[in-house]
DNA sequence: CGGAGTTCCGTTAACGTTTACGGTTCCGGA
DNA sequence: TCCGGAACCGTAAACGTTAACGGAACTCCG
């Protein structure tokens, strides 16, 4: 239980063979034969060795480049997902990783390319937002058949070959939606709206060239919506499309009778909850999902990669109550960013006041 | 931007001087000039020295000991904090942390004690939940003087000196539950019974000798309360004592006409949950607390403590629709215990399938 | 048969820090 | 004057891994 570790030295010692020949070995590199190639991987086995991280950091002070390729956004989802991201790699005590941020400006545009200027700098490993899977699948492929890890973020890409996927868990989100909606509605009686903003209405934005006229579209078919469906009684928009829907509610005179539940948060829906104009928000914690994915990916080339590769987070619920709690977190993203030595790091902090 | 960083041989050098000194002028130990000692945090500051952990760890092989006092607990939530602070600490790259649990029988029981024999035992730091924060302070004021720094969890213990503190916030979800009552009410009239079960009447239950007592208690009064008070349209009850308070409802039959929201996650609240007869229940999140604790306290312990030392956690809401969600991340605890090694960790794990 | 090229393997110097040990210098007391 | 002991400082060996170099054995071809 308490004994050492074994190390290469161990390996080779027990083998009569050099740590040079250990070492080759266990990472493949030309130069060892076949037959003492078996023999230093079943030692290793039994000896239940484990790299020592420190030791490797220390001599090779290879670093881990990592590609964070996610979109520019209009919203703050993508800043805050960056943000967790980078949190995440300043926490990390080996400081041994490197991001390299490959944004592309808007939904569809460059991310093949991005995907594919990544593969070819040949970084370690690959952190992504596949908006459309099928599309970016082949890429995906492609980097991990040149065994660089694909983490998806926020969106999975399935048969990709992906090494792990971090997003907020669908079915939990959804579930709570409606559970929330049945609870606010009571008993009354009405019909409950939804909108739907997926891929393929994507695709069609992209045809229209512009993200727009989606907008202006969801303004323009949620108004006729209003003004059709006079028994509705509640309402879920997905996606930050849900400004135009509000509007559109606003405009219907219908705001005050309507039960709205939507999805993210974002300045501009911000007076619309503290009005109570929506009952609630379902917050997908894009900080939280940046931070899990560079964990993931990070565990996984460190050899430690022992946690599931899939990661379901469950979303946040984001009311007129905790609003300026969840709004303090996003503003505070840019602090702490004085540079402490060690020296004074090292004092205690007290909260003696 | 991109040079190297300052290592102890460049303090040395340049300032004439050997690695040993600089070395010991930056931990403060014995057989250093004050001049000397002076030049070389000048010379450190001036360089921006920060240390090598790897180096560090690689060469002491110093492990840090850290001391987890918790409760024993009626209810899972400890053993998830518990849980979490192990999964926290094997995840840590530099496998550095050692954990002690003085877990103690009950509430009140022993705490004292424990954090007695943790500072006896000359840990590197604490975890602990300070059930009665004024007979705990001492303590940890005392564990801070000798350089030990204390985080608590779950509850705060305010002028203790203590380093941080984990918690979910309590305005966020006070608000959270006061604004989920209002609008499942809705516009119907009632008012809205709150449970307090906090530090005034556990010292109470100590008196009673037993947790049984104020449970039976609970039920009592509340019993009372639904029989009283007609008009009664919503429950919001804290703490695990939730189920006498069920028991309560269900006798007088009034669960059905009643709006009830509960706290934390436990098996005996799930049937209520799943049948529907509490509304939501605000989930602590024991895990995350767990983690983030051990991390606050390593991060300080390894010189980075460049995070907020109060941290505040969102809670999460369940209600029946994602009530599985919650149940299957609880169960998996005890998973991925399979030792792989390195060679195996090191294959791209893919899903092909 | 000798040299060139290959394949396999041992040796060794780093990486930055900790720690134990040895060596100065200086001062007080015998 | 000489010795003992502080007080201060330099030196060097670890820690486990990586990476570069060198050497032995063996093959191939002129």
């Amino acid at each position: 239980m308490g004994k050492p570790p074994a190390t290469l030295g161990d390996i080779a010692k027990s083998l009569g063979t050099s740590i040079g020949t250990v070492h080759r070995a266990l990472h493949d590199h030309p130069g060892v034969s076949p037959a003492t190639k078996a023999r230093v991987l079943q030692m290793a086995r039994n000896l239940g060795y484990r790299p020592n991280l420190a030791a490797r950091y220390l001599s090779s002070k290879k670093t881990l480049r990592i590609s964070v390729n996610t979109l520019q956004g209009t919203t703050s989802f993508w800043d805050e997902v960056r943000t967790g991201i980078r949190e995440e790699a300043a926490s990390i005590l080996l400081e041994n990783v490197e991001l390299e941020f490959r944004t592309c400006p808007s939904l569809g545009e460059g991310e093949e390319e991005a995907l594919e200027a990544a593969i070819a700098a040949k970084v370690d490993g690959i952190i992504t937002f596949p908006s459309r899977p099928e599309t970016l699948r082949p890429w995906i492929r492609r980097a991990s058949r040149s065994h660089i890890p694909v983490v998806c973020v926020a969106t999975d890409a399935p048969n990709s070959g992906r090494l792990g996927i971090v997003a907020i868990d669908t079915l939990a989100s959804g579930a709570i939606a409606a559970d929330l909606m049945g609870r606010f509605l009571g008993g009354r009686a009405g019909s409950v709206g939804i909108t739907v903003f997926d891929m393929g209405i994507t695709e069609h934005a992209e045809k229209y060239g512009a993200f727009e006229s989606t907008l202006k579209e969801a303004y323009r078919k949620s108004r006729k919506l209003f003004e059709e469906r006079t028994d509705l009684a509640g309402m879920y928009v997905t996606t930050e499309a849900s400004i135009p829907v509000l509007s559109a509610a606003c405009d219907a005179k219908v705001l005050d009778r309507l039960t709205i539940i939507t999805t993210d948060l974002f300045s501009d829906l911000v007076p619309y909850i503290r009005s109570g104009a929506v009952a609630a928000t379902i917050y997908q914690r894009p900080r939280a999902q940046g931070q899990m994915a560079l964990r993931l990916l990070h565990e996984f080339l460190s050899e430690g990669g022992r946690r599931s590769n899939q990661v379901s987070l469950a979303p946040h619920l984001v009311m007129r109550g905790n609003l300026d709690f969840f709004l303090s977190r996003q503003s505070q993203e840019s602090a702490s960013k004085n540079g402490q030595n060690g020296q004074e790091a090292r004092r205690l902090v007290q909260d003696l006041a």
